[in-house]
Order: structure tokens, then C-alpha cells, then sequence
DNA sequence: AATTAAATATGATAAATGTCATTTATTTAT
DNA sequence: ATAAATAAATGACATTTATCATATTTAATT
């Protein structure tokens, strides 16, 4: 939580316009600003588990957030990165299931709970909201997608690349212009590229070496996207 | 196309309340009814090409249909099998984003094509198509972080198995109970698993060897399921 | 500050999987 | 029906990646 966010009504949240809600009615909005539960998550934290019932969407102010399945040898996959802004457990209200993944804070996180009744009313009468919610859906899927090929065909090279510039895509930079702006173990880093913790501690020191990152404690930089780039060899 | 199908309208369509459709409003159905282009396609014509812009929705009325994405090294890999009452084009079409895959007849396939404007128009009338919509991505967007979970984690023997359980799950079995009711080369299995294609054959081999399938050119039984289950290992 | 625990790093090795080459079978075209 | 082309099968081998062992560093606890 670096930067401070004034998240006592949902009208005036930092996030307002960069959320799902952008275009959503007003009254929509003060709906849910009326109904909204506000929380804390420190980091290491739980919003939920895999298998536990969703009774609403959690929306995001401030913070990060995995989201992970658990493989059937326990071992993590981290399906997702949540920021400030995003929304998360609707893919399971929507579908009318357990959840199929646990979310965890990877650092204090400030977050509103929606409950389900009211979401789901307001979808059905903003159509507005329903379509911002299908192109979040669509764009999900797509990112799934592309993931899932890349998992299928691409060397763990190549996936390291891809998600190191996907953690910046998604989380963007400090101050210095350089360095992710997360903090993320190798076994999760392991976890997102989807190898074996000892492979992205090999990996991540190649590219070290080869001047493309710098690594320090749990700091990680890029210092040659442009080389980075190339090493993930994306097409797509 | 084994089945007969009276497509002349989408009312008396076999797959009106097996599909997308079936919770919505008949006015809605008789106007997209109005405006759908029904069309043939042969067993290995191209409906969409990756890359190409999408002006619609297509609905499968009878047939089987393979979508697909091109990897970097022009490797296939196949994302999603469609059956009668299915819809596809809609994952980019709500994105606003051109086809991220190709869709591929898998046999005669006889598709009725829907109007983007059309579409668009009756999500926005109609909540609860809208709210099916949803659903379908959700669960689409399900399966593939289950896949991808899967392609990271699982080895390839048990992706396999689950890949022939899925391909049952979506096509079904012809008359006698057993044998897949689809064609696919040695070539697209590999494609589905994510996998060589020399390692979809030789474990293809194998599993016959042990007693869980039977092979007879293109034609695939499955003769002891609960092994292939178990083979599999699914948790989830 | 000292001790313990946890995370990171690295080497050695094994296992899984892919690639290439070749044979055999099947399908398609003439 | 025969030839040609394509797909399937199989062996040999190379490469990638995981696993195990252990050392080293970093963080957490008393």
C-alpha cells in the first residue's frame, strides 16, 4: 500500500474509474458504496480457499493479490496477479461454483467486499457493468489461453522472460524505473512460470549474468527489457 | 452431421434449449432467426482465421468443430472442441479484439452465423442470455486455468488419459458405448495434449497395451474407463 | 547477538520428453 | 488397381527439465 487511498465511499476511490464500475450506473455505484464491506488483508493473508463458497466479488482499492490453484501434488500454480482496481471472485460466483483458486495477499491490501445479491443485481440491470464484465471474462480467457500454449510449447527460458515482463505489465515499476514493484519468492516466481523453484533460481542467475536483470535479496531489475524481450519470444 | 437437424428456423432448432439460447426471451430468438446465415461447412474448411476480424457469432447446429492457435514455431495448439449447440467467435467479439484462434470443421458441420450488431443488441436486451454468457466464459475461462495447471504440473501419460476422458466428455461415445464419437490424427491429439506428436503415439501404444484402449486406424474405444480414470489422476 | 529456521544457490544425476531417422500402414489420387 | 502421398509406428539418441544433495546466504526468533 503505497499510496494512501481515500476508500470511505466508492464514489470517491482512487479506483473508480480504473475498475469494471467505469462506466456503471451512478446509483449503481452508491449501491454498492452503501452495502460494501471494507477489510484489511495483511500480507501472507487469506481472502479465500479453494473449495469454500463465494457469497460475493472482492474489489481492490490498494494492494496485491495471487491467485493459485493447488496442483494434485500440492504443489502452487499462480493463475493471476491482482491489483488496485481489479476485482476478484466473480469467476466462480459467475459460473455458480466453489472457488476453484485461493487468493493471498502478497502484501497489505486493502480490499471491499460486494455481496453476491447485489452484484448480481446490479449486472442485471446495467448492462453497461454486464459488458465490462464480459470483456473482463474475454480478455481472462484470452490470457489463458495464450498462457496455456505457451506452457504447452515454449522452453522455461522463454516463460521466465514472458513473466518477469508480465509482472511488470501487471505491476509496473518503482520509483527507479527498474525494478518490479513486488516482491515475489523464486518459488513463486517458480509457481507463475510453472517450473521447479531450482529451475527459475538457475534461470533467473543466466539471465543475471547475461546482463538482462538485477538481482538483489528479493529485488528484482530490468535492466535490458529490450534483450528480455527478445528472449521471450513472443509473437503473440 | 449424424443427426438430422431442421435448422430452417432457430425455433425449431434440435439445439434451441441445448444451447447458449434456451433461457432466452422467443422474441429475441425470432429476430436472430430473422438475420442468421446458415451455412455447410466440409470436414477440414476453415470458419475464421487467427488474426481476422470477427462480424458475428457462429451457432453449430450440427458437427464438430477444433479451435486453435498457431505457436511461435507454427505448432498447433488446440484450445477448445466444439459440438452442436455450442457457440464460437464470441471470446474475441466481446473483447474487441480480432480471432486469437482458428476454427476448423472436424467434419461436415452445418453453422448458422449471427450479426455482430444483432448479437451485441440482444445481450444488452436480454439479461439472461447475458447472464449465460457469462457462465460460458466463466466456465470456459475455468477450464483453462484447470488445463493450465495441468500442462504445468501433470506429465504428459496422465495429461493423455485426461485427454481422451475430455474428448468423451464432449463428443460422447458412438452406438456401441465405447468408441470416441470423432476422428482426430495422431497429429491433433498431440496438439490437444500438448505434446509431441511421436509421444502421443508411443503412449497411445502403451495404453492399448495395458488394456485401457483399443486403436483400429483413426477409431479410439476406450475399454476400461475406471483405469483411464485412474490413470489420469484427477483431483479436481 | 546468537541461534534457528527458511530461502537461495549450485552441482550431480536421473527422468521425462523431444527430435531425427526409418519403417510400415493407410489414405488419396491417378 | 496401382502409384504416390500422407499418417502412424518405432528405435536411437539428444536435450530439457526435475530431483536430490548440499552449501551458502538471508531472515526470523529467542
Amino acid at each position: 500500500m503505497t499510496t494512501p487511498n481515500d476508500n470511505a465511499t466508492c464514489q470517491s476511490c482512487n479506483q473508480r474509474f480504473n475498475s469494471i464500475f467505469c462506466k456503471a450506473h451512478e446509483e449503481h455505484v452508491s449501491q454498492i458504496n452503501e452495502q460494501k464491506v471494507c477489510n484489511v488483508y495483511k500480507k501472507g493473508q487469506t481472502l479465500f480457499k479453494e473449495g469454500s463458497q463465494p457469497f460475493g466479488v472482492f474489489c481492490v482499492s490498494d494492494g496485491k493479490i495471487k491467485m493459485s490453484h493447488l496442483g494434485d501434488d500440492g504443489k502452487e500454480q499462480i493463475i493471476r496477479l491482482v491489483k488496485a482496481g481489479d476485482i476478484l471472485g466473480y469467476r466462480a460466483l459467475l459460473s455458480g461454483e466453489r472457488y476453484s483458486a485461493s487468493a493471498e495477499a502478497l502484501e497489505d491490501t486493502q480490499v471491499c467486499f460486494i455481496p453476491r445479491d447485489l452484484f448480481i443485481k446490479v449486472l442485471k440491470l446495467d448492462s453497461n457493468l454486464a459488458f465490462e464484465m464480459m470483456k473482463l471474462l474475454s480478455d481472462e480467457l484470452h490470457r489463458a489461453e495464450i498462457k496455456l500454449t505457451h506452457l504447452a510449447q515454449k522452453p522455461i527460458r522463454e516463460r521466465l522472460a514472458e513473466t518477469l515482463l508480465f509482472i511488470k505489465e501487471t505491476y509496473g515499476f518503482e520509483q527507479d524505473g527498474q525494478t518490479l514493484n513486488v516482491r515475489l519468492s523464486r518459488e513463486e516466481i517458480a509457481n507463475l512460470v510453472g517450473t521447479a523453484t531450482e529451475s527459475a533460481i538457475r534461470l533467473l542467475s543466466e539471465f543475471k549474468k547475461d546482463g538482462m536483470i538485477d538481482l538483489e535479496g528479493k529485488k528484482i531489475k530490468l535492466i535490458h527489457q529490450k534483450e528480455l524481450v527478445r528472449t521471450a519470444n513472443i509473437q503473440d
